[in-house]
DNA sequence: CTTAACGCCTGAAGGC
DNA sequence: TGCCTTCAGGCGTTAA
C-alpha cells in the first residue's frame, strides 16, 4: 500500500536504473489499468520515447520522455515496479505489463489488485491528476498558517482531512496514524477545532516520519517492495498502526485501540491521544 | 459548496 | 476439510 515514502522509495529506485533507456516496446497482460487507451495506443505512443526523468507528486509517479512527453503512474494499492537489468523472465504471477528497453532490459509492473494506473500526456496536454492535488508535506508553502486555513471550516475527523488528498497529498492510513500518535492529537477531533500549537506540532509529526521513513525505505506490512525488490524497514519503527491490544510504547499503560473511520481502520492511544 | 458511501479487485485469514 | 464472509485501503464516482 504505497504512499509517500514508498513512492519516494520507488521513485529513487527508478532514478537509479532507467534513467536515459529508451523504450523498445510495451508488453501488456491487462488493459484496465491503461485508463480507455488501446493497448496498440499505448505502445504506440510510448515507442522510441527516452526517460528524461522521473519525480513523485503526492503518491503519483511522473515519467517525462525528452521528446516532451509524459506518463503519470498511480500503484494504488498493489502496484509494483521491478527492475531486470539482465533481461531474466521474471515469473510473476500478477506482471500486467512489461517495459522493454532498447539495452534489453526489463521493467515489470505487476499489481494483484489492478487497481494501478496508468496515464499518458502529450507536451501541450495539463495533467488532469495533478490539478486537485493539495500541497505536499515537504513543500516550504505548507505552512502552519496554511494548513489552518484549510482545515479552519472542516466538520470532518482531523484523520480523515489528512487522509484528504487535496488538502495535504502523500498521506495513507498507515503515515496518518503514526503522525497523529506522534502529534498526540486523537483520530476523530473535528479538525477546525484543532489549535495552533495542534497544528504545529502536526506538521513537525508529518514532516518527521515521512522523512524517517523515507530513509528507512518505506514500510512493509503486506508486501511493499522496492524496485530491487528489497522491501522497507519502517515498519519496525512503527507505533500504533497494526498494533491493536499492545500495550501504548509511550504510557506503557493503555493498550492500543482500533476503530473504524470511513471504513478504514484507525489506530491510536486513548490515554496519550486526547479527545 | 461539503461530506460520506460505494465500487473496483485479489488473496489471506477467520468462523463454523 | 471446505465453504462463506470479512478485510486490506488507494481514489474516482455518485449520492445526499
Amino acid at each position: 500500500m504505497p504512499e509517500l515514502p514508498e513512492v519516494e522509495t520507488i521513485v529513487q529506485g527508478l532514478n537509479k536504473t532507467i534513467i536515459d533507456k529508451t523504450i523498445h516496446h510495451v508488453e501488456i497482460f491487462h488493459t484496465k489499468i491503461l485508463g480507455g487507451v488501446s493497448g496498440k495506443r499505448f505502445i504506440e505512443f510510448l515507442a522510441g520515447e527516452k526517460i528524461l526523468s522521473i519525480k513523485r507528486r503526492g503518491k503519483y509517479i511522473l515519467i517525462l520522455f525528452t521528446s516532451g512527453k509524459s506518463m503519470v503512474v498511480h500503484l494504488r494499492m498493489t502496484g509494483k515496479f521491478i527492475y531486470s537489468p539482465l533481461a531474466e523472465k521474471l515469473n510473476h504471477k500478477h506482471t500486467r505489463l512489461v517495459f522493454k528497453f532498447t539495452d534489453k532490459s526489463l521493467l515489470y509492473y505487476n499489481d494483484l489488485r489492478i487497481f494501478g494506473t496508468f496515464r499518458l500526456y502529450t507536451p501541450q496536454q495539463e495533467i488532469m491528476e495533478f490539478k486537485k492535488l493539495g500541497k505536499d508535506p515537504f513543500d516550504s508553502q505548507f505552512t502552519v498558517n496554511w494548513l489552518k486555513q484549510s482545515i479552519e471550516r472542516k466538520t470532518s475527523s482531523i484523520k480523515n482531512v489528512l487522509l484528504d488528498q487535496g488538502i495535504v497529498s502523500g498521506l495513507g492510513n498507515i503515515y496518518v496514524c503514526e503522525v497523529l500518535f506522534r502529534a498526540k492529537i486523537h483520530p476523530q477531533r473535528a479538525a477546525s477545532t484543532l489549535t495552533t500549537e495542534h497544528i504545529k506540532l502536526l506538521i513537525g509529526s508529518i514532516r518527521m516520519v515521512l522523512k524517517q521513513a523515507i530513509k528507512h525505505n518505506g514500510t512493509t506490512i503486506n508486501d511493499f517492495q522496492g524496485v530491487d525488490e528489497k522491501t522497507g524497514q519502517f515498519q519496525k519503527l512503527l507505533k500504533v498502526y497494526d498494533r491493536e491490544g499492545e500495550s501504548c510504547l509511550l504510557c506503557k499503560k493503555q493498550s492500543i485501540v482500533r476503530i473504524k473511520q470511513a471504513q478504514r481502520s484507525t489506530f491510536y492511544c486513548p490515554i496519550c491521544q486526547k479527545e
